[in-house]
DNA sequence: CCCCCCCC
């Protein structure tokens, strides 16, 4: 980290790649004009925050030697500590600086990659401190970018001869394009099949994997020839020294990889195995709970870890794309009780197997809407069986202990009717568009709904007393009632009622309410019942009276409202509109 | 140089 005066910017005839940057920039005592802005940082150039004295803290850097022993600061970082409104103007009274003078040091290469070299920092900054009264910024932090200082102390006495010529092992999150020799000692969590393509600009094949070691991950490209010399050599979970591929800048519409760079392996690249690996991390993930992903977006990419509670038959389908893939659907629970489905696909739906309750771990699953909240291991994802890992640990231990009893609450609605007494939510409205109940067989649906009007009058009837007959008996004047279904005389009968309802959603939407008679508090219980809010389970069937048909409902369940699950429901309902 | 993100 080294802090600067930026003095003068100007744009140079980049050809037809991205617009590229010349900096002249001082130190207080002298001016150099080798410095060029990386082009991912060319918006700072062309968002005008780069102002003449403005004061900038250059937190990485590569340094190039050119052919003629030029050297090309590449600035890779940079933040503005002050403004140039914020500084008195000009500081110190800077000279150009002439190669091979004083401050040679100054723009020598850091020793160890482009951490924070405090020698090179004092005397960079030195003479900044005679000048200003902004001395504080001398001492601002130092970047900590996630990899130790001593990385790279591992890499083996007994490193393989690269074609390279024993490049140093660098961090993963150190590479940059503007740097061809290194190599980097990672793991490869992820590999794709070899796929083919075939476009106006050519065709051929190509695989892709994703590799980390503790600084980072990043994305690898193989084409024709690399995939030929590669694909068969890289294994999943191995640890490799890669050395010397293309870096080119991410595109990231295509990749949740966090890297702002991807390497595509060229005919230098190596990829040598490393036999003493194990320090080298697995997979990062940062997990996030089953019951979290109900607050996250559609279309997040998330790591999620649970035990695999029940898995599907493997099924083919046929894309709208006209492409045929193995699909399956696995249902995964953790820690917070919530389960959510899952669909793998291709080679990893085939493959597959849930028997013994499995942890599985996806990195990179894309969380989707569809059911309410479910995932899908895409492309990218990494899918891993009982990794080895605290969490999955963690997971299993529970899971054995206590987690097997728990039914688990899911996210994903399941669908289809028929068998699994899933709730056919409707508003009374949508009853009366959908038609239900103009079929064949009746309709069954759940609504919430407020009882606002009861109809006293007719309400009760004497019905047959046998168990389960409901029917209305017949008044033989007597002493004794008659009833038709059962074929048979009783002394006595019991008393139903016959309630309408009106429903708040609609009118004169009827609802026959059956419910237990209560002879007593007749009134009371009337006017008790009104705005009331429930949960009814009803049943409508289209029906012939008098030559007229219409729709008759019979509430079949009366439940008080679960509100959280209601809100629940709305909440995803909103969601599913505002996705419309 | 690819970039498919699938299905209910």
């Amino acid at each position: 980290m080294i802090i600067f005066v930026f003095q003068h910017i100007r744009k140079i005839d980049g050809g037809n790649g991205p617009a590229r940057y010349r900096v002249l920039m001082s130190d207080g005592r002298h001016t150099m004009s080798s410095f060029m802005l990386s082009t991912q940082l060319n918006c700072m150039a062309e968002d005008n925050r780069l102002s003449p004295n403005c004061v900038c803290v250059l937190r990485r850097h590569v340094t190039n030697i050119l052919k003629d022993g030029r050297r090309v600061v590449i600035i890779l970082e940079l933040d503005v500590l002050k403004h140039a409104e914020e500084v008195a103007g000009k500081i110190g009274d800077p000279t150009p600086y002439t190669e091979g003078k004083t401050l040679k040091c100054f723009i020598r290469k850091p020793k160890k990659l482009d951490f924070c070299n405090l020698s090179l920092m004092n005397n960079a900054c030195s003479s900044l401190r005679h000048c200003s009264s902004w001395i504080i910024y001398f001492f601002a932090p130092t970047v900590n970018r996630g990899f130790n200082r001593d990385f790279g102390k591992k890499a083996p006495s007994a490193m393989p001869s690269t074609p390279g010529g024993g490049s140093k092992v660098v961090p993963i999150a150190s590479l940059n394009p503007y740097q061809s020799k290194w190599t980097v000692r990672a793991r490869i969590i992820n590999k794709s099949s070899i796929r083919t393509w075939s476009n106006t600009r050519g065709d051929g094949k190509l695989f892709s994997m994703e590799m980390v070691d503790e600084s980072g991950e990043i994305r690898v490209t193989g084409f024709n020839q690399e995939v030929d010399k590669f694909y068969s050599l890289v294994e999943v979970g191995k640890v490799y020294y890669v050395s010397k591929a293309s870096l080119k800048i991410a595109n990231k519409q295509y990749t949740s990889v966090k890297n702002d760079y991807e390497m595509t392996l060229n005919g230098e690249s190596t990829i040598i195995p490393c036999d003493d690996g194990g320090d080298v991390p697995m997979v990062q993930c940062e997990f996030v709970t089953i019951a979290d992903l109900e607050s996250r977006d559609k279309d997040a990419i998330v790591d999620v870890i649970g035990v695999c509670k029940s898995v599907d038959e493997v099924t083919r389908l046929t894309t709208k794309a006209n492409r045929e893939v193995s699909k399956r659907t696995l249902n995964l629970m953790d820690m917070s009780g919530k389960v959510v489905t899952v669909t793998l696909w291709g080679e990893e739906a085939e493959k597959f197997d849930g028997s013994g309750q499995p942890i599985v771990a996806i990195k990179a699953a894309k969380l989707s809407d569809f059911g309410g909240r479910s995932l899908s291991a895409s492309f990218s994802s990494t899918l891993m069986i009982n990794p080895d890992i605290p969490e999955a640990y963690k997971l299993r231990g529970w899971y054995d202990k206590e987690g097997h009893a728990v039914d688990g609450q899911s996210l994903t609605e399941l669908r289809g009717s028929g068998g699994g007494g899933n709730t056919n939510w409707k508003t009374l409205t949508d009853v009366k568009t959908e038609h239900l109940g103009h079929g064949e067989k009746a309709d069954y649906y759940s609504c919430i709904a407020t009882i606002v009007y009861l109809r006293k009058e007719n309400c009760l009837y004497q019905a047959c007393p046998s168990q389960d007959c409901n029917k209305k008996v017949v008044d033989q004047q007597n002493g004794m009632f008659r009833c038709e279904k059962c074929d048979r005389e009783f002394p006595n009968f019991k008393y139903r009622l016959i309630l309408s309802v009106s429903g708040r959603q609609e009118t004169p939407a009827v609802i026959r309410c059956l419910l237990m008679s209560n002879e007593s508090a007749f009134d009371e219980v009337f006017q008790n019942a009104n705005f009331n809010t429930f949960v009814f389970r009803n049943r409508v069937k289209l029906e012939m009276y008098n030559d007229e048909s219409r729709i008759k409902a019979t509430v079949v369940d009366v439940k008080p409202v679960d509100h959280k699950d209601y809100i629940k429901r709305l909440i995803m309902n909103i969601r599913k509109l505002a996705a419309q």
